[in-house]
DNA sequence: CGTACGGTTGATACATATCAATATGCGTGG
DNA sequence: CCACGCATATTGATATGTATCAACCGTACG
């Protein structure tokens, strides 16, 4: 069924592609919308590995529901998860033969995948989407950086702060920037969360509960959290 | 003089284009070739800003010369390297309207620059020339993931190893890795190291007296390093 | 009702940061 | 060519943030 699910990726989309004036193009023809019209659903459960490290890059996908981690292995078992794709975000869709990291559901999940060849055949003939590609990657791109930061220059409590944030505000995209009393539901777990922040559970455990001590969040369950003081946080962020 | 320019630029690029199948195009109509033939050639002093954060992003750079730090600051003035740019590399071409971070010279540097608006413009009527962009942009990307593990979850030692490993590579790209007795003379300072792996100064010292004691490397003079044993290197990468 | 898994909390260890002193190299001017 | 001064790098002593090891708690589920 491609209708509603090119309708649930179209709406949710416009969260990623933050990029000023191509904005206005993503709908008419992103890659989001050639996917989600010519791909294959798929459902994975929780920890199910989409695709892995070093094997052929055949598909790009777009996450549907549900989210995804996109992580690296280190040889001792040491992870690191580059990020979380929510509905609406694309990943796998590299230009190298093969992928450099791989997918697993952090939850129950619903994925469209089209072949690669497909999409990069359309690409040829369409300048747009072509060009929309590319600013995927660059937004990509520009994730990752912010991300360096935060790993390479960022305490534990300044981490945990532009997750709550992010996480926020990718949740709420239309709203705008979080506001307080606004609730985020978590859909990782805490070792997911140290393996995206570079810390151990018991670091991410105690920072949480430490930013609720100081009444900058409140933790109604350990999956949900709710903003109590935003511009706390903010001030943890530069 | 675009024709000495787009020669040394020419020769030096194979190099970060390392994903396969582009690379035979990239000689035709390479995005460095355009810059090389259409552009202007700047010389920079050690540590003069090419351009800042914020800063409204009107050109791409190709560097001839010399080496370019790519960095973020945070409010405290603790500072995060993104990447070192050496000759051949590309860098301020993010489809955003502004950059996200700095460009300074490392080292007394040449560089060439277009405006962005004329490799957009070649770029919608040639599909080859927006495909190599791209496959920049993803080479990019790859790239500061594979930094974004070095941060969250190696050691200082396993930083440093990975750190002369890779510099070793990129100068001598041609002859494939890193071999025993291969001399990298590095351009950047310790606080530059250590500001790209995300540790103080005293510690990225203090690493390699280290392993020149273990004869893993031998230091002629602190800018200068031989690769005595690069296997114990690259046993410290995983 | 018990078991299992994820999460929290506590005590301690350790890697790296911080603070401080010394050394080395390098350009400048005598 | 040497002496001086500054910037950069090394080395040392100590502090600290986060990791590690270990126990405990709570909730979901059979």
């Amino acid at each position: 069924m491609p209708s509603p699910a090119a309708a649930t990726a179209q709406k949710a989309f416009a969260q990623p592609m933050s990029h000023g004036r191509w904005n206005d193009e993503a709908d008419t023809r992103s890659p989001v919308d050639v996917v989600a019209r010519h791909g294959v659903v798929t459902s994975y459960a929780r920890n199910a590995e989409i695709f892995g490290e070093d094997q052929a890059a055949e598909h790009i996908y777009v996450v549907l529901s549900g989210a995804v981690r996109i992580c690296k292995l280190l040889g001792d078992g040491r992870r690191q998860i580059e990020t979380f794709c929510l509905a609406g975000d694309v990943f796998g869709w590299e230009t190298a033969p093969r992928h450099r990291f791989s997918a697993e559901a952090v939850s129950e999940c619903k994925v469209v995948r089209v072949k690669r060849s497909i999409l990069f055949a359309r690409a040829s003939d369409d300048a747009e989407l072509a060009h929309a590609l590319w600013a995927l990657t660059a937004a990509e791109l520009s994730r990752t950086q912010n991300h360096l930061l935060v790993l390479g220059r960022k305490t534990a409590q300044e981490r945990v702060a532009t997750f709550l944030l992010d996480m926020a505000q990718r949740a709420n995209a239309s709203k705008g920037a979080a506001v307080n009393g606004v609730e985020v539901t978590l859909p990782m777990s805490r070792q997911d969360i140290a393996d995206f922040l570079g810390l151990t559970i018991e670091t991410v455990s105690r920072t949480l509960t430490h930013l609720e001590e100081t009444l900058a969040i409140a933790l109604p369950s350990s999956r949900r959290v709710v903003l109590r003081d935003s511009g706390a946080l903010r001030r943890m962020n530069s």
